[in-house]
RNA sequence: GGGCAGGUGGCAGAGUGGUCAAUUGCACUAGACUGUAAAUCUGGCGCCUUCGGGCUACGGGGGUUCGAAUCCCUCCCUGCCCA
């Protein structure tokens, strides 16, 4: 159960200060939402996230089913409790899963690609793109998946997706009922609808059949759901204007607590942002809106002015574990040597604890080492950063700046 | 003192007459990463370059050869075994 209400609406965008209240508290919006995947935020304990401005957190349903099983998180009393988190929480449906192990392992990508030159042209157009055009990527140029292509790794078809277990390989299905079952015994406030996250690389004809499937999808996990966590169905499309405008429409149309975006829109910011704010004007104003792993710095505010009103990303927290730092003036690499010199904290304006209390040169010293302490360093780090650039953007809209 | 095995780029370790500035791994270095993978992918990695190439390199020195990291002599060093 949850109440979603709008403070206040800009008149320069699309972007609405809320606040959502829930069993375990409430959360000022817009927000990002730091992802928990197997029920942690990778290098750090529950307390040091309470530490970060952390609001709410997302973890996997998929990867909690393989390990430890949703049965274990059920009899601690939830995952609340299990991972000792009292504020609210989403669980993600696994969804995302069914591209990241099928056609993204297979052709070693992540959700976002570059459109080609030819995309970018047609993107403006309600027009499909032909199914012979091959879409060009920063790795070169990847086939695109039409109609009829399935993965190597795992099987979709209309009732759901059967996995392949990374752990023993044995065969693990996964449909719109099964997640939500998962979902209700790990027992998050918030929980998603089962789509299929169509990979960036698919054709029109294969992002409207695998959008068909993930709507049908959706009236069945709002049929299968007996618990009273809210849920949120997710909107598809890929980058195809009407596709993602047809999603909408059939997702509001049912009787969701609020909306997931997912998939993705090309690294195109400007076609981003537009797509996005499409698929918001036919989704119903006085819910909340999710956008599903998107949330680069420079993404955020593109964003939030499109009128979303949750994001999670793994950004902060991967990044972290490579190293990266964001700051104000960029991002740094503190695997760099020339940190081993630099007595600066990471950023000179932030105030979180990493900040105040130690130094780049030893940030540098840990990651040239190998320490994870290093990692943990970052990662604080990099969430605090990030909560603070949003809680800076609620400043902003409320101040009517933005 | 005797016998044997070796000495190759920052390290490990291939090569055993020309296609070798030298496979590969690590390290180093630069970049990528958007519903998670705490190490993955891509590029660079002797010096100089007008990007054609030039120069210096496989323990030191000498030799054979059109040509040597590779063959011979010698010296130095390391490891193991025997006295």
């Amino acid at each position: 159960m949850i109440d979603f209400k709008i403070l206040k609406k800009s008149k320069k965008s699309k972007a609405r200060l809320g606040i959502l209240r829930t069993k375990h508290g409430v959360v000022e919006t817009p927000c990002l939402v730091p992802v928990a995947t197997q029920a942690v935020v990778k290098t750090l304990n529950s307390e040091e996230v309470l530490k970060t401005k952390t609001q709410i957190l997302i973890a996997n349903s998929f990867h909690l089913h393989l390990k430890p099983g949703e049965k274990i998180v059920e009899k601690s009393k939830g995952l609340h409790k299990f991972m000792n988190w009292p504020k609210p929480l989403m669980t993600d449906s696994g969804g995302f899963q069914v591209f990241s192990l099928g056609f993204g392992r297979d052709f070693n990508i992540g959700k976002i690609m570059a459109p080609p030159a030819t995309f970018r042209k047609r993107a403006s157009s309600l027009a499909p793109l032909p199914a012979s055009l091959r879409v060009a990527t920063r790795a070169g140029d990847l086939p695109l998946i039409k109609e009829g292509g399935h993965p190597k790794s795992l099987r979709i078809n209309n009732d759901g997706v059967f996995f392949k277990s990374p752990i023993d390989g044995r065969e693990i299905f996964l449909g719109p009922r099964e997640s939500i079952k998962i979902q209700e015994a790990l027992g998050a406030d918030i929980i998603f609808s089962f789509d299929e996250c169509t990979p960036p690389n698919a054709d029109y004809d294969y992002t409207k059949k695998s959008l068909l499937k993930t709507h049908k999808w959706a009236e069945i996990c709002i049929k299968t759901k007996e618990s009273e966590q809210s849920i949120f169905g997710i909107v598809q499309g890929g980058k195809y204007y009407d596709l993602r405008e047809e999603s909408a429409r059939f997702i509001a149309s049912l009787d969701f607590d609020g909306f997931g975006i997912g998939g993705e829109f090309g690294d195109d910011k400007k076609i981003m942002k537009n797509m996005i704010a499409r698929v918001v004007n036919n989704l119903p104003q006085e819910r909340p809106r999710h956008l599903l792993g998107i949330g680069h710095l420079e993404d955020i505010e593109n964003i939030i002015r499109s009128g979303v009103d949750f994001f999670d990303c793994t950004v902060p927290t991967h990044y972290a574990r490579r190293g990266i730092a964001f700051t104000k003036t960029g991002k740094l690499n503190l695997s760099q040597a020339k940190f081993l010199n630099d007595e600066k904290p990471l950023d000179l304006t932030c105030s979180c604890s990493v900040c105040w209390n130690y130094k780049r040169n030893y940030i540098s010293h840990l990651m040239k080492a190998k320490e994870i302490t290093g990692l943990a360093l970052l990662t604080f780090h990099n969430i605090y950063f990030f909560n603070s650039f949003v809680e800076g953007i609620r400043k902003k809209i409320k101040t009517g700046k933005i």
